[in-house]
DNA sequence: TTGTATGCGTTATCAT
DNA sequence: ATGATAACGCATACAA
């Protein structure tokens, strides 16, 4: 394993002014009321039979008086745990992204815990900082869904009996509890309605698949439901590295001329890659659905607005995140027993995009 | 000011396995490398000047035998300083408040901090939930597009020296450092353009503009702009308020017949209301741009996408974040110079949503 | 170049 | 029903 320099990286530790106003403490609280610290503590903690009716009010009146907020820093450190959530995600822009956050941070706040929030851009190395932050702010939990590079230092926290929920992408090997779209069942569902609208050539465009189980689980399925169904498109995947300029116009150029005069559908593995495909049509001229039909992963808020309207597979983002935070929580308060892989379904939202050959 | 009653809010506190592992602490450190504590605390917050080569190379090895991670509640605690900055967005859905996270977190991480991240919903109660929250956790600086409503509690923020640095929405009565985009100029821009295309006919729709700065400078500007050019649609501002049913077809439909036949545009506050306003566009199937033009705020990746590529002005929103952030890294680092509004320029990106008339 | 002792704000233990 | 005290992990003033 490789030595991790360990130096503080504030680099501003120079003079930050320390011209700290006098923020109340709970000894002010127990000074002010006339009680002990403990007192004080008890009432923050609601064991309100052990105090007296009397001190209860008096205590919350100072409170009040003295705007105190306890110390999530003290108490963090006394009881050894930190009351914060870390949430790692791949793309912070992505609306897919931001839609689970949603889910987490609502039962987050709703059991007390802050959610700190890290944006990878999909690059390993920010991923591993990123993990050695938050395991220095003594997270009492982890949901990421990762780069797949970082295993290391995701089983140090497990150690730590830090629990830790991937999302979207599973990672059998680390043995965590896991909640994804079933992307089997979504994108069968899709192919069967493909078929039927009777597409002769259908093509599916991802991203590289790398250790992203999603676009593991699509791309495949799109090839074995083809085999199973004996269909011409078999071998019609195409894999499009973004940081690879043109490649995109490439492939494309390269399914349009193959499929020229087919009724055929583009279905790309998410909602970014959609866009960068529709991008190029319209620059080529091309009419949906006249001269191609394209669907796609993920119902963003495009979606029913691009003429003729796109058909989607909704994902149950807010759920995934609901559900992963729920599992955190289960962990949290001890829960033992083996990690499980949560798959909830995606929803087929048919639009314009690809209308039946017939019609 | 209201009694907040202060206790506890983690429902969870019943049975949190305390099954800690051993997490290595700066003693343990300490002991295995043979120095005293001192020491490592001097290596950790890179004194190496007063550490002798060896033992720097021994707590080094130390420190990654161990797996060690210094506990940032505990530094916290003693320093008085949290090392977290905090956020507070209106809309984390909305790629225009993530955009300016991403400038945030960059500056944030690039300094050592950690970023906590908070969603209001634009619910005033939750934005005050957050804040005492955050309050809590001593963040060292605080970034928010505020709902508006809760000037009390950041006033209390900055009664305890704690800098707050609002985004996208000014609230001038706090003093508070400010960053936004200059929705005046960049307004101008756009309207000196759509004139210049000779649309007679130019409505502007917003949502209710409350205590939404934004807002309130697009809408006076564009009808300041429009007094001053003596242009009939002076009075074609419409407010729609999303939560009322059907308010955006009316007031959609009122502004359509009115201006039936006339060459005209429909200019958007921001993205979101571009996007129900296309929808409701489409679903009455007008063309655009033979029927309408249409224009917005927000330059979104469906932007250009959408036929014939929608016209918009884009917001510097990364740099709003970064400037935000750095401005609260200089009031860290002591600058008590009087409070400043930085407005960062848009940027008019015309598409073919804009025609001009005599095309 | 290194170490000792004290305290940050809180909670837990053990008292009364 | 209430309090005194120790301890959490770390940084700092002061010694040596």
């Amino acid at each position: 394993m490789a030595i991790v320099k360990l130096v503080n990286s504030v680099k501003s530790l120079s003079k930050p002014s320390k011209q700290q106003s006098h923020r109340s403490t709970i000894g002010d609280v127990a000074r002010e009321a006339g009680v002990s610290k403990t007192t004080i503590s008890r009432y923050l903690s609601g064991q309100f039979d052990s105090i007296s009716e009397q001190t209860r009010k008096r205590i919350e009146q100072t409170i009040a008086d003295l705007k105190y907020r306890p110390n999530r820093m003290a108490r963090g450190l006394k009881r050894d745990r930190s009351f914060s959530i870390g949430m790692i995600v791949a793309d912070i822009t992505n609306p897919f992204s931001t839609s689970i956050l949603r889910g987490v941070e609502d039962v987050c706040t709703k059991h007390g815990y802050s959610l700190m929030v890290c944006n990878t851009d999909n690059d390993p190395v920010k991923e591993k900082e990123y993990i050695m932050m938050l395991q220095a702010h003594r997270i009492d939990g982890l949901i990421i869904n990762s780069t797949g590079h970082n295993n290391e230092y995701l089983h140090e926290l497990a150690e730590e009996q830090t629990p830790v929920v991937l999302v979207d992408r599973k990672m059998p090997e680390l043995g965590f509890d896991t909640v994804v779209t079933n992307n089997v069942q979504a994108t069968t569902e899709a192919m069967r309605f493909f078929l039927q609208q009777g597409y002769e050539r259908i093509a599916f465009f991802t991203q590289p698949v790398e250790k992203v189980s999603s676009r593991n689980e699509r791309s495949n399925t799109f090839h074995q439901f083809l085999a199973q169904a004996n269909h011409p498109s078999i071998t019609d995947v195409y894999v499009v590295d973004f940081r690879e300029n043109g490649q995109l116009e490439q492939k494309l150029e390269a399914y349009l001329s193959s499929s020229q005069g087919q009724f055929r559908l583009l279905f790309a593995v998410n909602g970014v890659m959609q866009l960068k495909i529709l991008n190029v049509l319209q620059q080529k001229g091309l009419r949906i659905p006249e001269d191609i039909a394209v669907a796609c992963f993920d119902d963003l808020d495009w979606a029913p607005v691009i003429p003729p309207g796109i058909t989607t597979i909704a994902q149950p983002t807010y759920e995934i995140g609901v559900n992963a935070m729920e599992r955190v929580l289960k962990r949290i308060m001890g829960d033992q027993s083996p990690a499980e892989t949560i798959e909830l379904p995606g929803k087929l939202i048919i639009r314009g995009s690809t209308p039946s050959k017939t019609k």
